[in-house]
DNA sequence: ATAGGGTTAG
């Protein structure tokens, strides 16, 4: 027997020996030598360092193939001999267990290392830390964290990292306060994963400065962190800032700064930015199409969208990725193309179920949104806060008020959700579109919830359809008090008292309008052709072809005037413009935008219009008759809803 | 060994 010269021992006599080995088919059988009972022995072993212990080198090389069931088959033996190998080799066997989601034996090696006095490195309990948090077991990563005998950087930075991600992110800020004031100095890693715990700007601008003075601000993870926290508390151009000030930089840069502008609505940007990176040589990747995907979505634009879809093609099937896809045919009007797209999907969540639901139900499906909703209980999957909305949507949408009633009554059996504000406000609308005023304001008073301005909008939309003047006049009252921004409201009201003759009335709205500074938004259309986007505001003559397209607005007019067309200029809760002469209605941006379409699209071709604001009631009419006369599919789509104008009626049933 | 970017409503 020849001792062994790789090993270390911790304070207690020894000598090791080889074991006896004789091997059978699956079964090693040691022979455990009596002396090295209770000594801590690491051995340093690795792929290329074979031990002279083959029970090691059995272990190790399990290890390094992530063959867990073997490796935990070799562990007991070793625990039996109380042997011990190398930091490196467990982490090894800790990161198979992380992939797999094996917490048993994740647990098993963690009492093998801790077991008999052996004392593991630094090194291996961050390895264990780490992974009881990718477990999301935060209670046991804290606790051996508070057992560490000595902390480093990786091991604070471990659980800050954590506690970032998780619902306790305030740990995250008071964490890193606790590492400084012992003395350990954070690193990259700390202040990239710190970042997003973030409670408001003033922490944000401390841990900026933070940052700049230690001269991490150049690193591409701290300044894509640094963007993406900009971004998420909407100071669009603080993020901008920090991501001009890139010389090198990353694709995850570039992406962070497209999906900033692309989550904060500015599409436009979005896209201005992705054209840029692509002109600097990058690839874009799932992550960077998502975003364009979301710009697109935002901006209506349909042909951009499917082509990114090509160009999505060539990536594996991607969860987030199809969702977008799915969301931008769905907000973009084109059904066909969105259920297309959820059939062929390999892989649904609930975002994409509901994604579907509500596109079916914003675009006037409501029956087809129901059925998707109870093939989804029938796939398992389980809906949730969003999904319930979508629901509720689709019967409001269609007037099923007893279905939407018990979805409503029954969401927190059938479900576990909690009706929300935004249920109520489901409710508000549904009740309201049925006629039933009194029923939605009971409603209003009794939820546990203060109503916002949101819930009285809907109110005021329903007296809109059921022309209740009264109980307008209250709704939008109560909207100014909470929004006083609001102009399409004054509008409203004021249109509601010169209805009612009440000059005084109108006088004093409009005079709270100027002395507010409240300026109504103009209504603006847009239409893409040819990849460009047209843009048409009210009053503004701009547009290039725009004698033509008054000439052919006119003409339209006229032969629509044949068939019975009546420009209605009292639409008095529906003309949120605020322009009701006959001249002003007949030039709103909606109809010049749809004559440029049927100008300049193929015959066929469906004819989509994005507008900024609810569509006036004139030219909901206008768009069911010219769809009808010209044999043309319409689609507009409003902040809210969309009209799928066919055939001489729309897919709002006229309810909006 | 520890770190950054993407999807549903409003």
């Amino acid at each position: 027997m020849k001792p062994l010269s790789r090993f270390k021992c911790h304070g207690m006599p020894f000598q090791i020996f080889e074991p006896l080995v004789s091997r059978s088919l699956l079964g090693i059988h040691f022979q455990r030598p009596s002396f090295c009972s209770a000594a801590a022995i690491e051995w340093r072993t690795g792929p290329n360092i074979p031990s002279a212990n083959p029970l090691i080198n059995e272990f190790s090389s399990y290890c390094y193939q992530w063959d867990l069931a073997n490796a935990m088959k070799a562990l007991d033996s070793m625990q039996k001999y109380h042997i011990w190998v190398d930091s490196v080799t467990y982490a090894e066997l800790i990161k198979c267990c992380i992939a797999r989601g094996a917490v048993k034996q994740g647990k098993q090696v963690h009492r093998h290392v801790f077991s008999n006095g052996y004392e593991p490195k630094t090194f291996l309990i961050n390895t264990l830390v780490n992974m009881y948090v990718k477990f999301n077991m935060l209670d046991e990563a804290q606790a051996l964290f508070d057992q560490m005998p000595e902390r480093n950087v990786v091991s604070w930075t471990t659980m800050i990292a954590a506690y970032s991600n998780s619902e306790f992110s305030q740990k995250a800020l008071e964490m890193l306060i606790q590492m400084l004031r012992e003395g350990v100095r954070p690193n990259m890693y700390t202040y990239s994963s710190v970042l997003r715990a973030c409670k408001g700007l003033f922490n944000l601008a401390q841990l900026h400065c933070s940052i700049i003075k230690v001269g991490f601000e150049s690193d591409v993870f701290v300044r894509s962190a640094l963007i993406d926290i900009y971004s998420k508390w909407g100071e669009l151009q603080a993020a901008l800032c920090v991501f001009n000030e890139m010389v090198t930089g990353d694709l995850v840069v570039w992406n962070s700064i497209i999906g900033g502008f692309a989550q904060n609505s500015d599409g436009v940007e979005a896209l201005n930015l992705f054209k840029i990176m692509k002109r600097v040589g990058f690839w874009a990747d799932q992550s960077t199409l998502t975003s364009v995907l979301r710009a697109c979505t935002s901006l209506a634009l349909l042909e951009l969208g499917q082509q990114v879809h090509v160009h999505i093609i060539k990536f594996d099937q991607d969860l987030v990725l199809s969702n977008a896809l799915l969301d931008m045919y769905c907000k973009c009007g084109s059904l066909e193309d969105a259920n297309c797209t959820f059939n062929r999907m390999v892989e649904k969540d609930v975002i994409s179920w509901s994604t579907m639901i509500i596109g079916f139900a914003q675009n006037g499906y409501s029956k087809k949104a129901l059925e998707s909703f109870e093939a989804m209980r029938f796939s398992g999957t389980k809906p949730n806060y969003i999904t319930i909305l979508g629901v509720m949507f689709a019967c409001s949408h269609a007037g099923l008020v007893e279905d939407g009633q018990y979805y409503f009554r029954s969401m927190k059996k059938l479900f576990g959700i909690d009706p929300g504000r935004e249920h109520y406000g489901c409710m508000v609308d549904l009740l309201g579109r049925a006629g039933k005023l009194e029923e939605a304001i009971k409603l209003i008073h009794a939820m546990e919830y203060e109503p916002d301005a949101v819930m009285w909008r809907t109110l005021l939309g329903a007296c809109r359809v059921h022309r209740n003047m009264d109980l307008a006049e209250c709704a939008a009252k109560q909207i100014l008090k909470l929004d006083p921004d609001d102009a399409g409201t004054y509008i409203l009201l004021s249109n509601i008292y010169a209805n009612s003759q009440r000059w005084e009335d109108v006088a004093h709205v409009r005079r709270s309008m100027r002395d507010g500074g409240i300026k109504k938004e103009p209504g603006c259309s847009w239409i893409e052709i040819n990849k460009q986007i047209h843009a048409f505001i009210l009053g503004d003559k701009s547009h290039p072809q725009m004698d033509e397209i008054s000439r052919q607005l006119n003409k339209i007019i006229w032969r629509l005037k044949e068939v019975g067309y009546v420009p209605d200029t009292n639409f008095v809760l529906q003309d949120l413009e605020g322009e009701q002469s006959e001249s002003s209605l007949l030039y709103h941006s909606e109809k010049l935008a749809i004559v440029f379409g049927i100008m300049s699209l193929p015959k066929r071709k469906t004819v989509r219009i994005r507008k900024n604001l609810r569509i006036c009631g004139d030219c909901h009419v206008f768009a069911k008759l010219l769809a009808k006369m010209e044999n043309r599919r319409i689609v507009i789509r409003d902040p809210i809803r969309y009209h799928h104008f066919h055939d001489g009626a729309c897919s709002c049933g006229d309810y909006w």
